[in-house]
DNA sequence: TGTAGTATCTCTAGTGACTAGAGGTTCAAG
DNA sequence: CTTGAACCTCTAGTCACTAGAGATACTACA
């Protein structure tokens, strides 16, 4: 049996969001010692594990507690799973090339400054501030 | 003279948006018409304009204070700007290599599942599980 | 058994950058 | 002068936590 705090050791998930986890219904609500504090066995600690997983990969509880519904109907088909893991990827693919984007704008407002003049003459502000300097990639 | 609805129209920048803006102190306090409603002149398009297009690349509300706070005292050098809009296009470029690694991942995961066994059996959930079967990415 | 110090408990509020809605007022066109 | 859109302020909600207060419980050592 771990107390919250030896599962958040194991885990690297903080405390806090520990419960927060359980408070939003992804963690099982765990056994109480006779002191009201929480103790885990191993299946929470599987069950943090794959939210700490999933977490990292970007996953929003709520889609982490779509996939755990399906852990908890095995009889179902994995199509359901697949296509949030597939509109995961999509997401993360379209984030990186929105910040590929502005990787290439950024490098060329960077890239006109070398930081020495007064910043009334500053190329950098005044590419804030005058869209038309962009090329066209936003 | 602009109203907000039309000042957002102009920039794109919608209506609360605005209002949040001038609260958080960006964008200027604007006169008021007899019957209490903002209006507002070029200066705060031009202002509201910088602010946008900031955002758009990225850069923290936090962020463009500090430019602002830059473009009032031209006297100073831009070296600041320039230090900010650098450790913008370092965060943004962080952030891609992060996700770029999800995005490996997630490849991996999805493509190792077809989507049609039952969901006892699924490869997306069992990745997610199971951390070793990432390949160290993360 | 006593005690010191750490861990835990619940609860509320704060973060960033908005967004939504209620309930009321003002503006502009016809 | 009326109608309906736009505007006003204020509060609360979003997401995924994080911070802190104030109280209680556990654990290791003397």
């Amino acid at each position: 049996m771990y107390s919250i705090g030896q599962l958040s050791k194991r885990t690297g998930v903080k405390v806090p969001t520990i419960r927060y986890y359980e408070q939003m219904g992804l963690l099982a609500v765990p056994g109480r010692t006779g002191g009201n504090q929480r103790r885990y066995g191993e299946g929470e600690l599987q069950q943090l594990g794959f939210i700490k997983h999933a977490r990292d990969l970007g996953f929003s509880i709520a889609a982490i507690r779509a996939l755990i519904e399906l852990q908890d109907h095995p009889d179902r088909t994995c199509g359901e799973a697949n296509a949030i893991a597939e509109a995961q990827l999509t997401e993360v693919r379209d984030k990186i090339s929105q910040l590929r984007k502005l990787e290439g704008e950024l490098e060329r407002i960077v890239s006109g400054c070398d930081g020495a003049g007064p910043s009334s003459d500053c190329y950098v502000l005044a590419s804030l501030a005058d869209h038309g300097t962009c090329n066209g990639t936003h």
